[in-house]
DNA sequence: GTCTTTGCAAACCTTTTGCAGCTAT
DNA sequence: ATAGCTGCAAAAGGTTTGCAAAGAC
């Protein structure tokens, strides 16, 4: 699903739309819109915020992207597509990639799961601090 | 965590914040802010969608509800604390609570976790069609 | 030339907040 | 009387959108 391309839409080639997908996909930390525009920014002094969440979205819609999730109230995307957990810092929003196979289909069809429930694909999230954060509440130095 | 209460913090008593968490608790439906408003507008006309927004923040701080995730730009709300996994439905946003243990502490310290993570819960949800919206899907009806 | 993409700014929506008045203790 | 709570409206902050200009084919 959501890998369907609209019936009439045929796209022509953007500079500023292959770097988005490129920067993302050449992070691990997991950006937000924000942070993709004010990385590119100083490249394309020209480039709105719109034309990056619009790029966005339809990298979602193409399955180019997946979302990770709202955190913090931002939504935070990562390049690296196939199903994956990650862990997120609850103190500074920092996302993790946790390797492991836990987000495959399997599991899915253990016998918890409705009848009348399709189920397409499943995130994992673990939260907690980071070690930053963590080093940060042992000395009492609040960071964040 | 998110059970201490902040330290000079003394609630008084308020029949409307009473209503909102019993109404909270008392749903299967995964609220949002605004259905909870809703849904109490009509008992307390006076009652306004800040108040409601404040309250969901005091139970969430004190641990007496949980945020499943935002859902369609809306975050959403369980009364069930003990953790488990959920059900969203990608085309209307509807969420079950799907039966099993797979959110306890176990498979958080299988070793792919990073050390410097101090993993405090997680979160395991599935993603798909509810019966519904398949339905919906088969019969080329598109409800949503 | 046509259709897509972009910049810009306004609009949208959910959530938060300041403050004055009200309520519980 | 003293703190906490609420209504109201404004503000905040992230995301979407309308439209005209620019770019790709």
């Amino acid at each position: 699903m959501t890998r369907t391309a609209l019936p009439g839409r045929k796209k022509k080639h953007s500079k500023k739309r292959d770097e988005i997908l490129d920067l993302i996909r050449s992070t691990s930390s997991h950006p937000s819109a924000r942070w993709v525009y004010e990385q590119l920014k100083p490249l394309f002094p020209r480039l709105s915020l719109g034309t990056v969440y619009r790029n966005i979205r339809t990298f979602r819609e193409d399955g180019d992207l997946i979302s990770v999730g709202v955190v913090q109230g931002e939504e935070r995307f990562d390049g690296r597509v196939q199903p994956h957990p990650h862990f997120i810092c609850s103190r500074c929003g920092k996302i993790v990639d946790i390797e492991g196979s836990m987000d495959k289909t399997q599991g899915m069809s253990e016998g918890f799961i409705p009848p009348d429930l399709y189920v397409d694909h499943r995130k994992t999230v673990f939260y907690g601090l980071c070690g930053d954060c963590r080093e940060a509440d042992e000395k009492g130095t609040t960071t964040v």
